[in-house]
DNA sequence: CGGCCTCTTGAACATTCTCAAATTCGGTGG
DNA sequence: CCACCGAATTTGAGAATGTTCAAGAGGCCG
């Protein structure tokens, strides 16, 4: 088991090591463009085997970064044993499903690409943490500005109700109005 | 092996059948969202293996429709094999480094996006067939009018060059300028 | 040739971006 | 507890980009 606060990095391309799965919090993986830049490759939440195919291909194929407080335990449970197939393959095409979620997220007005994000991310309770302006930018490809915008609309529209945590920052815990 | 005609479809969600492998053209995959519209989840061109999660869960997940003339042949390839776990998980590793390739289709300028799409399905010595305006309008979220100025522009700048092929609508067919 | 479909183009409009400047938050050191 | 700092967030106004609606052009097939 594995406790990371945001921000910190789970794994880099290239490197070795065991799969995880993701027991809470949400972690972006990236990839590296052909400047250099990090770039947005995908997500993983609640339930998701990360870095699978290290198992497989001997190497992490993306970066990951903890987008919130997150648990992860490797993966499969049993250390040492050998994940089976079935097991592999059902969360590779997990994953898949995941993939067009996410192209979701860069289609359409600004607000329901960040809705569709907060949806993903919300628990039970319509308790949520986000991650940080920035990241939600780079996930939806939109502006830094534009998400604050949106996000303080939803405020105002009460859509979204602030709800202070410890340790989490201000503007980042809330609880989403369900009806929506 | 099958061949299909653009717009024709491969198979749809739910239903049982085999994987394919995409030996020439483009296929697009679609999920079916609340509203029940159809809406683009994936790209798969050549080489890449379809619907392989039917082999696992017994029906397909998305449907899929061919973006141009395509052909294809059932996969594993002897008939009757089951598939080695190896060959499966590497083509659904594959599959999730494509989904990265997608987001960023969806991100930057309108342009850039274009030109993005034009890079994956261009084949050697840059000839390329494109899918409808109205299809890459779908894939890449902008608009058919837009899609159709982006693609002029790159014309009357060289970047495309028309260049007719048999069977093939007019302006669908072009060689991309690889200096580009 | 006529019908149908896709593609192209123009002009007004809407949304998002950009840049610059506040403001708020969380932590640090009196 | 309070003042202060750096980082993240918020806000405003103008500019850029893409959308919308409407109309015309071009290609394909009978």
């Amino acid at each position: 088991m594995r406790t990371l606060n945001f921000g910190e990095t789970v794994f880099r391309a290239g490197e070795a090591g065991p799969a995880w799965r993701v027991r809470r919090g949400a972690v972006r993986l990236d990839m590296v463009d052909a400047m250099g830049q990090r770039r947005f490759a995908s997500l993983a939440i609640g339930g998701d085997i990360l870095g699978c195919e290290t198992l497989l291909l001997g190497a992490y194929t993306f970066t990951a970064s903890a987008l919130t407080q997150c648990e992860l335990i490797s993966w499969p449970e049993a250390a040492g044993t050998l994940a089976p197939a079935e097991s592999m393959l059902a969360s590779l095409a997990q994953a898949h499903r995941r993939a067009a979620d996410l192209l979701t997220l860069r289609g359409g007005q600004a607000v329901e690409r960040v809705l569709g994000l907060i949806r993903l991310l919300a628990e039970r309770g319509g308790r949520l943490i986000l991650p940080t302006r920035q990241d939600i930018a780079e996930i939806t490809d939109l502006r830094i500005e534009t998400i604050s915008r949106v996000i303080k609309d939803l405020e105002r529209s009460g859509v979204l109700r602030t709800f202070r945590i410890d340790g989490v920052h201000a503007t980042r815990s809330y609880i989403v109005n369900q009806s929506g």
